[in-house]
DNA sequence: CCTCCAGAAAAACGAGTGTTTAAAACATCG
DNA sequence: CGATGTTTTAAACACTCGTTTTTCTGGAGG
């Protein structure tokens, strides 16, 4: 292996160690001591310790945006200018965001990085991701928009974000909540069960019926601080 | 004050930080210089900075507990041993979490620092939260099993998680959500407004129609990593 | 052979961390 | 007042951090 292995041992060891403990709280010492690399590594091949989080990122998302790209395409090859119904649509991001890490590592640490993407500091990580990555998404929310056409844009808007919660969280939460079901209900969840479980109420939420309009917009902002 | 409102001007700004940026990435002598306290006082008052973490938590939590109890007193008097409606149970803890922050600060801070908690490292602040206040939680839990009697009691489960995430993942990042939504659909929406809409969407999602059982339990572990 | 140079290794750098110590300031009360 | 206990302050401690510098290694090419 010419180009060295290190660069792969770094990235393997430093995706886990994150997705375990964060990205503050995990040291350079701890990835290259763990990855038994030496601590200049890091710096010598990815240039800093921001860059390698992009990094191990783009390991997933670059093929994650690729395939996705793809599965899009054989939709609309297939369904031509008809409307996409909404079960499909979820069923192709899911099944795209399932294949993606089942080639590699586990979906675990996958979910868990966006996870950690989204709740961190001032979200740096999560504008470098909308932008990389951002123009799937615009694709996938436009077909989505086609296939609800009742909604307007601005609760879809709210309601895609919901469901984006939903599945972030509980997935990259997963192992607590997992321990927590097979205490409590004794039942071993997989991935693709909750997959399954999440399949009808997403599609339920998404077609929830509209809340009733605002009475008087914003009057009194007592409150809303 | 002979009570010195050093604590309280600690736990103020401490809070603010801590929502902005992450515990790791918030140092004390980010808090006492911006409080224009002493550095030592933190640890002096609070022993060490996960106490003081702790403590900026419990702020918010010992009264959000005692009110919710009170609530759920309330309910129970007013319908006796008959089954409370879903929507009252989720309009009751809105309005207790609504409740509590706008009596001193905001609500943003509060579910930021729900939102940091959860997706913690190793989740220890998950664990105190589940120790301190797990029992309110249960309270409510067993009022939703009464609501919800056609619920296989692991489906509940899952789908009070679900919107556990809907609603922290929504409200924590909401600044940059926000962002969008003005700029987008240039809509100004107030928490209240955010609260609106989720409403009818969780309802849909916990009364969404059971998924269809597994063929065969788990037959493969190819993918399930 | 020697040169060259990407890569690995060891060591050091300077900045920043949570925490502790010891002295000073303050308040309280006999 | 002087004594007592609490709070504030400045300084130091002992690390850990990301990064940089320097040295060493080992194979390719003239």
């Amino acid at each position: 292996m010419a180009q060295s292995d290190t660069v792969t041992r770094i990235l393997d060891t430093a995706e886990v160690l994150f997705a375990e403990r964060g990205f503050a709280e995990t040291s350079l010492r701890n990835i290259t001591s763990k990855a038994r690399v030496n601590l200049a590594a890091v710096n010598y091949h990815f240039g800093s310790k921001k860059a390698l989080i992009q990094a191990v990122f783009a390991r997933y998302l670059d093929p994650f945006s690729q395939r996705f790209h793809e599965a899009l395409d054989e939709l609309h090859a297939r369904y031509g200018d008809d409307e996409i119904p909404l079960e499909v649509l979820l069923e192709t991001m899911a099944t795209t965001v399932l294949t993606v890490p089942a080639e590699r590592n586990s979906l675990k640490v996958f979910m868990r990085l966006l996870g950690l993407a989204y709740s961190q500091a001032q979200g740096h990580l999560r504008r470098y991701i909308h932008e990389q990555y951002g123009d799937v998404f615009t694709r996938f929310v436009e077909l989505v928009r086609r296939a609800t056409p009742g909604l307007p844009d601005a609760e879809r808007f709210w309601r895609l974000h919901f469901m984006l919660g939903t599945v972030i969280f509980t997935l990259s939460g997963l192992d607590a909540l997992r321990d927590i079901a097979a205490k409590e209900y004794n039942e071993q969840v997989s991935v693709r069960d909750l997959v399954r479980r999440l399949r009808p109420v997403v599609v339920s939420a998404m077609n929830a019926p509209l809340p009733p309009a605002l009475e008087e917009a914003h009057h009194d902002h007592a409150h809303s601080g």
